[in-house]
DNA sequence: CCCTAACGTGACCAAGCGGTCCGCTTAACG
DNA sequence: CGTTAAGCGGACCGCTTGGTCACGTTAGGG
């Protein structure tokens, strides 16, 4: 499948500042950063963003992926924690405090364009749902709520506070914790709509 | 300040098409959506769009104008409810429940463009503000959020919902049932940052 | 009915985008 | 070293976008 000769010292020099680039203009600027500015960033000319990654979006998926990964393991360590309500809160708030639109951007991707991304993607469900299991065994959170639920409401937090202009950068903390005072069981009101797939 | 002699039957009747298209568009497409899209759904040429607004912002300000106003006089309405909190509650789902991205975008322009928009945008912060300050005297919900808490978190079932593809129409409901259980006093857990300005 | 000012329109423009390409540079191995 | 292929980069392309303009059309008061 990958011969994967090692890549020559500079180019992989590049693809690394590269990748730091895209990351941080991605989440200054959302998705719609242009791939000319990010190879600026990175120092580099725009064609050898191309070199290294096909087309804009493969680029992006990369930083995704790395991302999905790091939330991933994240999800597996907390997974057999002793207090299993506070091992999601932790996931949840890891998955909240960083920066802006990429966050959810790996849900968006409907189609399976890029293969390693839907097994990254597939693997961080599954400790997400594990997670909320326990959780809702332990009596942390309460039963009506499901795993998708916790995966669309992770970066609300986040969202919401993209829009207060100089926001201090731990205000998401708040929603965060607003958003799961409503997942706990205390006062939970029944819910009006069935949890989607 | 406005001379405001009367439009043509045509122009107002153009003008009128523009609006229409022009919210169904937005909502649609988000607020990427083309000039040139929304002139050919309203059944003009491109030109006519910016004969009646200078400025694509400037039409995007005119929709979300309408929109903010009919908030504005529906938290007008709901401010003197005997039930404070079923009236905040209904006030939020009738913010959740429109269509996607247009929602908060006035709380994203920041500067003072445009006039009209800032007052309104004032007076349906006004009126907010008040709804929570009776739901919070009617202990409905806990007294540590704020009105612009609720400003923030409004939108937010919407914004999640549009992460999963072919969702119902009612999903974001569940989402609002869950931040607004997170806004009620049972069960409330300290915030852990102070509300934003 | 007619004249004019208001209005509508589509060709047109400049800017910015993602993506391509080919001549130059340079790392790395014998 | 010297050779060579991998790597680099910026000019370039096609396309879309917001915005302009000169021209033809039409509403509506006199």
């Amino acid at each position: 499948m990958t011969p994967d000769r090692p890549l020559r010292a500079d180019a992989a020099r590049n693809r690394a500042a590269l990748l730091d680039a895209a990351a941080a203009e991605f989440a200054e600027q959302g998705l719609e950063a242009s791939v000319a500015d990010i190879a600026r960033r990175a120092g580099i000319g725009k064609g050898t963003v191309f070199r290294h990654f096909p087309t804009k979006d493969d680029l992006l998926a990369a930083v995704v992926l790395d991302r999905i990964d790091g939330l991933a393991s994240l999800a597996r360590t907390l997974i057999p924690a002793a207090d299993a309500g506070a091992a999601l809160l932790e996931f949840m708030g890891a998955a909240a405090g960083r920066q802006r639109q990429l966050d959810l951007s790996f849900l968006r991707e409907a189609g399976g364009v890029n293969e390693r991304l839907d097994g990254a993607r597939s693997e961080l469900f599954e400790a997400i749902i594990a997670l909320v299991e326990r959780a809702k065994s332990a009596g942390a959170i309460r039963p009506d709520v499901t795993g998708m639920d916790v995966i669309l409401l992770m970066c609300a937090p986040n969202h919401v506070v993209s829009f207060v202009p100089g926001a201090p950068p731990e205000l998401w903390r708040r929603y965060l914790a607003i958003i799961f005072d409503g997942l706990r069981p205390a006062g939970a009101n029944p819910l009006p709509h069935p949890s989607p797939g």
